[in-house]
DNA sequence: ACTGGCACTCGAGCCACCGGAGTGCCAGCA
DNA sequence: TGCTGGCACTCCGGTGGCTCGAGTGCCAGT
């Protein structure tokens, strides 16, 4: 159906496009690139190409311009990854190097890609489903009150405040400490539902129900905030292209600041392959003519948050790519490290 | 020089402009307004409010628009804030209430504000330096190494982690974090660094170098992280008036991208009254056709930090200012009880 | 001090026109 | 069969001329 030469215009229209910005035709085809042979067999390809769905003419008498069938075709078969200059992995090492905690780790991060690939870019925070428990803290703020501190072995600390009905003493807070700590600390979050559950029967009558609070206080912030949080950054690279979006960017830029369609938009952890979805593939219309670049990144050897970049469709795959591919590396490794 | 009517033409052509977004022109001006005198009349109050500098015109022939002087006069002397209807109260209680904890405050503060002014929204995190210390928290993690955690009257949270020389012991550590509380708990950060500074020489010189690491990075935190949080929200209301940004909303974005521009957008901590920065009279060029509406908002009676808005100078300021306020007082409100 | 009238200005919108880039098709050639 | 050159056709985008309307400044009159 498509031999060899059909691929290598699909190619050339693909990346012409994307480093004009405009349809592009039979004749500058030829130009640019060593085909070997005439516009006017270009056109016959060109034809069988539209007819497949690969490419499309915005008017009669335009030229051509990939479809999102196209450009999927090109991502899977047509490109091979740009890799970094080692100007760029230079910079990645200076922006990343001095980063203090996990908050400055994903905001620099967040900055960083956006800049490297002058697309909007987005960065969720470690899931603390998938984390190990480092250590939990209690204390007592203000007489009545307790406040639980969650740390775990990426940096995140999460901490929320219950009241508390009776005053209580130091010595009985270490004791639940220590006994919370043995049950929970160094293993992953995700495990520790049951036994924690059960924590509370193993304390005095007086002491229980204080503890079954703290006990619930801690899973609901595993279940509700485990997997919320989302940044954002490089907003401003949208008005760069904003002739790419179809109807201005407000849509696009509505739907990028709901924590939720940020989330569905990066998809599923999985390894730590590079994921792109392209135009309508995206779970969200409203993105139908952006594509959004995606990886895992890990802590370790297990997968624990994803990162990724949204951009027009016609953007610059091979170099993108190698942009997140590079950074969720580079990530991984920082948070190893601290 | 101008007289009351005079005074009224500017109200009204501040007030058309902001609604119908197009230049005014006198006729116009007596169809929408009572002001029993003729056009002709307007006109020549006009040329003398243009003569002065608080209207312009485009171009020869079209209608009058504000100037930015224009503006402060309206703002200073023309406008009363605009309470917030019942509706809007409403919103923001439900909007707020079942935050849990310091940043979903901030985060849901700065949708609220987007939301209810249909503009930009910025707010800062309460500052470190004007903080009291709940609590100072010392734990061992992986062995050698020592996590701190301060802890806020405002419920911020800063931990830092350092590496320790020596494996130490919990039994020293306890005492360490003893004497550190004893030292800084409940007292303002900005007075705590000459006695924590202090504080090394008291300690076994065994421990000395330590304590001396752990007390650096507690003033470096108070330092270098003390004011630059800031949160933004809303950008997607740019879009709407995106013909009210001469050159497009690109370095609009970009500007507001910059934390530190931000910081010096909002301006220094003050009372609670709500500040208003028109066109030029904001720090940052590229915000020369932007107004930025920002307050302080407390915790108990001190100023902690600053939030507002940002939108095209042609805003409804009367609306912005008040929604400004009420949302900073809410906000203190919340913060004062959790 | 205000008003009505008048001449003038200038931008926005509309229309017609033209040039260029690109296409599809067809006949001819290897 | 596959490639090529030629040709007629289409259509977008930019340009120039035109009108229309809103608005102004000025002036004489009340």
């Amino acid at each position: 159906m498509l031999d060899d030469r059909k691929l290598a215009v699909l190619r050339a229209i693909v990346q012409d496009y994307v480093s004009t910005r405009e349809p592009v035709g039979s004749k500058a085809l030829v130009d640019r690139h060593d085909l070997g042979v005439s516009p006017a067999t270009i056109r016959n390809d060109m034809a069988v190409l539209e007819e497949e769905g690969y490419i499309a003419q915005p008017h009669t008498s335009a030229g051509r311009v990939p479809t999102d069938k196209g450009y999927r075709l090109f991502v899977d078969r047509l490109s091979t990854i740009k890799p970094l200059t080692v100007a760029e992995r230079r910079a990645i090492q200076q922006f990343m190097e001095g980063a203090v905690d996990l908050d400055d780790v994903i905001h620099r991060t967040v900055r960083l890609l956006a800049q490297l690939t002058r697309q909007v870019a987005v960065v969720q925070y470690p899931s603390l489903a998938k984390m190990t428990l480092r250590h939990v803290e209690l204390l007592t703020v203000g007489g009545s009150r307790i406040m639980i501190v969650l740390i775990t072995n990426s940096g995140r600390v999460e901490q929320r405040i219950i009241e508390s009905t009776a005053s209580i003493d130091e010595s009985t807070l270490a004791d639940m400490r220590a006994r919370i700590n043995a049950t929970v600390s160094g293993r992953r979050y995700s495990e520790i539902g049951p036994s924690l559950a059960e924590l509370p029967l193993s304390f005095d009558h007086d002491d229980r129900s204080l503890v079954r609070s703290i006990v619930a206080v801690m899973l609901e912030t595993l279940i509700d905030s485990g997997e919320e949080r989302v940044v954002l950054g490089g907003t401003a690279n949208l008005t760069g292209f904003g002739a790419d979006f179809p109807y201005s960017v407000g849509p696009l830029l509505e739907a990028l600041e709901e924590q939720v369609v940020l989330m569905r938009l990066l998809g599923e952890a999985g390894g730590e392959v590079v994921t792109v979805r392209i135009g309508h593939e995206n779970p969200h219309q409203g993105l139908a003519s952006a594509s959004v670049v995606a990886s895992s990144y890990s802590l370790g050897d297990e997968a624990v948050a994803r990162l990724g970049v949204v951009g027009p469709t016609r953007m610059d795959y091979p170099g993108t790519i190698g942009a997140v591919r590079a950074v969720a590396r580079y990530v991984g490794q920082i948070l190893a490290s601290s």
